[in-house]
RNA sequence: GGGGGGUUAGCUCAGCGGCUAGAGCGCCUGUUUUACACACAGGAGGUCACAAGUUCGAAUCUUGUACUCCCCACCA
């Protein structure tokens, strides 16, 4: 029999092997309980020195369940939150869902499809009550899963970017850009996708090589028989539209023909030749097609020469009654096809090459998506990305590892004007109303409410733009809307701005670049000091994980096989601070087996008479102690500060190597060995002394069972490890 | 086209100017030594991608080469 936690108990009781199943659960429950994942609820002294650490979440969509990526950050984050509580600070770690609006939509309308339905049948108002009552039915699951694994969120705080705050937030934002004039109207060439029926910017798309062809195409010159200009393409369909021939102004084989006229065959319609920079005398034959409708660098040229526009293909991907009569209706494809005919036929087609190009695809839907010219809505970028420039140029804001402040600057330095508007159902619709009365430009107004009567005529009833926000513009607000922003609320001023944001490598310019440059604009103020980018994690082979690939590992099948620190300890000890880690289920099982070590070490600890001492029990080097107890605790001291420098520095994996090897080696092989043949109380003392600040260290890494075991020593005044003091 | 990683034991990775190059997993031999066989004791296994250079000294720094992965970009 031995006392253990003020309660009597057998020794057979204490499993020989640890089980995480009968602890993971039951712990996070009592942590729950507890309250302490609310910093408002954490005990008195922690209100001392309220020195605040805050981390948001990244928001995971709605749609989406825990893969690889989310447990490793998800980790990550627990590991700097868990640490900083237990050091004393006032910890907050705010979770979230995104609504993620082209995504979710594409999701119910899939499920609609099954039903032999689109959302067009149900209509907009239905629609949108059917995302709801989806968000309402799956929408938190992922969150759920993050419990799993441990993640000490405060759930009290739990928002959804379409929340009714957050909505305000959001329209209250977009107001101010407009009130500002940074938000205006304009046609542009923007990538759409005919499938989703809505506009991508350049981020949204993903591309793939494809095998295509290269068709040379020859326009005959108006003025001179028999004599032509043959261009090159990927895409014969577009000539239909085009308004121009163009070459480099420095390339001598047609310097002579800049102003000349062709005539573009099958339309016969007479188009300039002109001279544009844009143009790379290497590629094809140096004279290039310009279609300003259908492609984006051909528009710009358009906008240079003043150039007609034709618009030939639709919004539904099929070509319009501006292409022809022989072609209208036909899908690009099929248009294709015409167009080579003809061009056969009118022996204009020189010859076809093959070639492999890149074609861009809809990151949600994978279909090729069309430059297409359109009316959206746009956010002037110059002052804001100059601002989120300024504010890691100054340090204000640090990335580690430090080099992917290249990508940041690369992108911001370049960037062209943000398309905010999606042709979507789903998301935060725009508070821009069209008179009915007046035509012309000046015919909108903004009103964050539904407004009584028009602004501009005083008398329509005005109908609202139909088009929502880009998903990643209510992302961008995240840091502070999540904090109740605009309001100025006690949250907003005790954890703003937060500490860390800890996210993916794949959303720094999507996303962390827009915060920053929110937050100075809103709140002028960093939105968090670090930002920290995790690794990414690989199949075995070194492949992207890819749920419709199937090479996806699940993380809470690991879960399951291995329990949840095991998980953490995996995915963490292979997180050394490079960019990708190669998934490597040897790892998980080390976790496995580092777990059942510590239970045993513990069991032997408490089952050996362990000495009574006090709660903050501070052993120091003193006289009384052995060469070996002296030389045990340097260890210690060691062991606490090279695991503070790591943490400081980002450095997950290399903490957790030298806290295995400290608690296998130092306090196991050698300490614990060392004590058996000891008989000393100040020895019993120092080993138990050991194994608490063990599991202090340790307890960031693998709460779960670094609580369990604590639970169980013979402390007096004992709290829940998970607010318990920081080793010193 | 531009940029950034990587290449170290069978596998996944540390080490990034200086003791016989390390870990986990796997493998081999032994041990049921009363915390742990998810363990312990011991062991095999590496021209640190290749080449040249800097240095008293290089897996570590420089340059080049090869292979590989990932981003970005308006080569139609």
């Amino acid at each position: 029999m031995l006392v253990i936690y003020g309660m009597t108990q057998n020794l057979s009781q204490i499993s020989k092997a640890y089980d995480p199943k009968q602890v993971e659960q039951k712990t996070y429950r009592l942590w729950e309980k507890s309250g302490f994942f609310d910093p408002d609820r954490l005990p008195k002294s922690y209100t001392l020195n309220p020195k605040p650490y805050t981390i948001v979440i990244p928001p995971p969509n709605i749609t989406g369940s825990l893969h690889m990526g989310h447990a490793l950050n998800a980790t990550t984050q627990d590991i700097l939150i868990r640490w900083h509580r237990m050091r004393g600070f006032k910890t907050l770690w705010l979770p979230g869902t995104d609504h993620a609006g082209i995504a979710t939509q594409n999701v119910v309308e899939k499920e609609l499809k099954k039903e032999g339905k689109n959302r067009h049948d149900l209509g907009r108002k239905k629609f949108e009550e059917r995302v709801w009552k989806w968000r309402g039915k799956y929408g938190d699951i992922i969150l759920d899963q993050l419990k799993k694994l441990g993640a000490s969120c405060d759930w009290s705080r739990t928002r959804f970017t379409m929340d009714p705050d957050y909505v305000h937030a959001v329209l209250f934002a977009f107001k101010h850009y407009f009130d500002k004039g940074w938000i205006y109207r304009g046609e542009r060439v923007i990538n759409w996708c005919p499938r989703c029926s809505t506009s991508l910017s350049d981020l949204e798309l993903e591309y793939k090589e494809e095998k295509g062809k290269l068709w040379y195409i020859k326009y005959p010159l108006k003025d001179k028989k028999n004599a032509s200009v043959t261009v090159a393409t990927t895409r014969p369909e577009t000539m239909l539209g085009d308004a121009a021939v163009a070459v480099n102004p420095k390339d001598t084989r047609y310097k002579s023909q800049v102003g000349e006229t062709l005539i573009l065959p099958i339309k016969d319609r007479e188009i300039p030749i002109v001279a544009d920079k844009l143009v790379e005398a290497e590629f094809g034959t140096g004279a290039v097609k310009v279609t300003p409708n259908h492609d984006i660098a051909d528009f710009e040229i358009s906008e240079r020469h003043n150039l007609p526009r034709y618009q030939v293909i639709g919004e539904d991907g099929r070509m319009t009654k501006m292409a022809g009569k022989i072609c209208e209706g036909l899908t690009t494809l099929e248009c294709r096809q015409k167009v080579v005919d003809e061009l056969e036929k009118l022996k204009l087609l020189e010859k076809i090459e093959d070639y492999t190009h890149r074609v861009s695809k809809c990151y949600r839907c994978e279909n090729t998506v069309e430059p297409l010219i359109s009316k959206q809505w746009f956010l002037k970028m110059d002052e804001l990305a100059k601002m989120a420039i300024r504010a890691v140029k100054k340090n204000e804001v640090k990335f580690h590892p430090k080099r992917w402040e290249k990508v940041y600057f690369d992108w911001l330095a370049n960037t062209r004007d943000w398309c905010v508007s999606r042709q979507l159902w789903w998301g935060h619709q725009l508070p821009i109303w069209y008179c009915e009365n007046k035509k012309g430009e000046d015919n909108y107004f903004l009103s964050l409410e539904k407004p009584k009567t028009c602004l501009k005529c005083k008398t329509c009833k005005p109908k609202q733009d139909e088009d929502v926000l880009d998903t990643w513009f209510s992302s961008a607000l995240w840091p502070f809307a999540t904090l109740g922003w605009p309001q100025k609320t006690k949250d907003l001023k005790t954890f703003y701005p937060t500490q860390v944001l800890s996210t993916d490598r794949g959303i720094i310019n999507l996303w962390v670049g827009r915060m920053v440059f929110s937050s100075y604009e809103f709140l002028n103020i960093r939105p968090f000091k670090d930002v920290y980018i995790h690794a990414t994690v690989l199949t075995r082979e070194g492949k992207r994980m890819s749920k419709s690939l199937g090479t996806g590992i699940d993380p809470l099948e690991l879960i399951e096989k291995y329990g949840s620190d095991a998980t953490r300890f995996g995915l963490i000890w292979q997180a050394m601070g490079g960019q990708d880690i190669r998934f490597a289920e040897e790892h998980f099982l080390a976790g496995k087996k580092f777990c059942n070590k510590m239970w045993n070490a513990s069991r032997f600890v408490l089952t050996n008479k362990p000495p009574q001492i006090k709660r903050g029990y501070q052993r120091r080097l003193t006289q009384n102690l052995t060469k070996e107890d002296k030389k045990f605790l340097k260890q210690l001291d060691e062991i606490i500060a090279t695991t503070n420098k790591d943490l400081e520095q980002f450095r997950f994996g290399q903490a957790l190597h030298r806290l295995y090897n400290f608690f296998w080696h130092t306090y196991c092989d050698s300490y614990i060995e060392y004590t058996k043949k000891q008989n000393s109380k100040e020895t019993d003392k120092l080993l138990l002394y050991g194994l608490i600040t063990s599991l202090k260290l340790l307890h960031p890494f693998i709460p779960f069972i670094t609580e369990e075991i604590y639970k169980t020593l013979p402390l007096k005044n004992k709290k829940l490890l998970l607010i318990e003091e920081w080793p010193k």
